[in-house]
DNA sequence: GGCTAGACGTTAAAGATTTCACAAACTCAG
DNA sequence: CTGAGTTTGTGAAATCTTTAACGTCTAGCC
């Protein structure tokens, strides 16, 4: 593997990636050959120089006075996010957060695959919810494999519980949509989503940081 | 208002004090009288310095060698966050997202509340969910109101359609849920909240970014 | 009353990210 | 083939964020 050049990737850069990579998808799909730092700018807005910055730590993807070569691009970045081989997740909590993820097609466009869920209601096991078979959480290390990615949209309460447990079954990545703070030893990536707090800051935000005035009622 | 003090917190702070206020309140409702900054850390898994950093904007808010007064810290961020107004939120499209987010409870440790929610299935106008009643969206500015803030939860085929009509409507901050990334005036705030990025960016951080060794099998 | 340990608030340094601005290099039309 | 017009890639500057380090002050004990 050649962690050599990735590691060097400022952080900010690689979150941006799988952006990059969806509107190129995009781009690609309608027939369009060419795109220029600008145009990706008003797609994805994320200012151009940003969008060249970013591109340059891979090297020289694109040509002066051009632009970039979508198909070039996109078959770069193809392989620079593992497009090919896809990974597997375990979704822990068959909710309506739950249910949202395993009904959103995350194969298309992607390099993720939910292949299997937990969930403690004994009604829930057994059926499947968008195509994904829905196992009891009792039942959890001994039908989870060797999947790496785990997805927790449990209720808070058991947060910590599950996770102590996905670790125990190997897991090294999860991403936490409850609003507790898990804890988890150091070879464990937890990244957490709290949709609570993500409206509280954006309410902030438009109270304290106000914007430009609007122009006229 | 005292714009002038807030507007000089940073926004990475800004973006924290919502976790804050969540744990403060947990260590409230627990009984706890006093917090360090390093107990704070560990359960918000921010560094104390941060912590320590993030409260110094607000002035000195703390005691030397004590510590921080619970009951004093969350009275002061309940006014910082405007704790005691609460407000009124939209949210368009009642699929499994939207339904997670009626589901819910935001009201409890929260300025926020869900007024009313929108959606294009006949089937779906006039019931109940989460307590919030579901109106048809083609009549979304009539039933509006004055709203300011809205969640985005559609198809994103129908993101930049709808969040044309919110603006109109007046909404001046919307979190989008959706893959598309719209376009609106600039003096309306929008944050995405992109699902699948998330899980792709934790899985590249996870393939290129190792964290320490695991000790053992 | 004095001492010790603890914890804040802050200065300064380090680190990360964004943005500016422009030379170099390319395209494309004529 | 030439020249006008584009657009990249990148040094350098600006900005933002985190972290370290420590002086100062307080609590609480003897």
């Amino acid at each position: 593997m050649d962690l050599e050049e990735h590691t060097k990737i400022p952080q900010a850069t690689a979150k941006r990636l799988p952006l990059y990579y969806r509107f190129l998808n995009n781009l690609h799909g309608q027939g369009k050959m060419r795109v220029s730092s600008k145009e990706l700018s008003e797609a994805v807005k994320v200012d151009s120089a940003t969008i060249r910055r970013d591109f340059s730590y891979f090297g020289a993807l694109g040509k002066k006075g051009y632009g970039y070569n979508v198909e070039y691009l996109l078959s770069f970045f193809r392989k620079t996010l593992d497009q090919d081989e896809t990974t597997k997740v375990a979704l822990i909590g068959v909710g309506n957060l739950g249910t949202a993820f395993l009904n959103y097609n995350f194969t298309k466009n992607n390099n993720t695959k939910i292949e299997i869920a937990f969930d403690a209601s004994r009604e829930r096991v057994g059926s499947e919810v968008g195509g994904v078979r829905v196992e009891h959480i009792d039942d959890m290390e001994e039908k989870m494999g060797d999947l790496a990615v785990a997805i927790l949209t449990v209720p808070a309460s058991e947060a910590q519980g599950i996770a102590d447990r996905l670790v125990d079954a190997g897991v090294s990545a999860i991403l936490n949509f409850t609003p507790a703070r898990i804890t988890v030893p150091s070879h464990v990536r937890v990244h957490h989503i709290d949709l609570a707090i993500e409206l509280q800051a954006l309410v902030y935000f438009l109270k304290h940081y106000p914007l430009d005035e609007e122009e006229e009622e």
